[in-house]
DNA sequence: CCATATATGTGGCATCACCACATATGGCAG
DNA sequence: CTGCCATATGTGGTGATGCCACATATATGG
């Protein structure tokens, strides 16, 4: 598993790029980025939870209820004109990070 | 300048990075991080000193005095075995981290 | 009937970068 | 010669964020 430091930050970039397919539930989030991320990456239920509250105060994500026989209610959530523009700010700002640290570190060719 | 979070535990790497090329001492440090990542990483002294020591009581390098006429006292780090080894893993996770977020969020064609 | 998966959430903790500040020396402009 | 900047190391307190343990509630399968 990785380091819980390095992780730090990165929750936020995927839930919205997720987000910015179609809208979905937390639950359903943390499968996939777990599930896509070949278990690299889990985020648990403890981060994601106010993590996507805090997301809808700014109002980078929009959540409604969603209630169905036979299943447990589910708040959805979709992104937001201004989370879009977030999601590629911090594309942008992630991949400047890399090329960064790729730069210093020599992460790519180690 | 790149978000708070993103940096969250780069700085080990880098630092590890830079003193297996040579010893070098804190100021050094900060000054090579930034000049090589064009700005873009800057880890402050209140951040790299006590990291500095963290990492000698982890033994992952060693640092000693060095005292010159005309220059204020340096201390100067030099990598350990034990610290190659570290960093040799953590190269390994970084490639790992980047490769997942990019499957995840798709920064690399952003 | 009980364990597991689904589904959302809280309280307290650890980590780590930051700001503000402290200390100390050398060199340069005014 | 005085003030300011770069060099050089360090501390105390704050904020952000992920984690563990726990709580709650429903559907499904053995």
């Amino acid at each position: 598993m990785l380091e819980l430091a390095m992780k730090k930050g990165s929750a936020e970039l995927l839930i919205l790029a997720l987000l910015e397919q179609q809208p979905r539930h937390g639950y359903e989030l943390s499968k996939l980025i777990a599930s896509r991320s070949k278990g690299v990456l889990t985020f648990h239920a403890a981060s994601l939870y106010p993590l996507l509250v805090r997301l809808e105060e700014r109002g980078l994500i929009a959540g409604r209820w969603v209630e169905k026989a036979g299943q447990r209610r589910r708040r959805y959530y979709r992104i937001t004109t201004e989370g879009k523009d977030v999601l590629s700010s911090q594309r942008r700002s992630w991949k400047e990070f890399f090329a960064a640290i790729n730069r210093v570190a020599g992460v790519q060719n180690a």
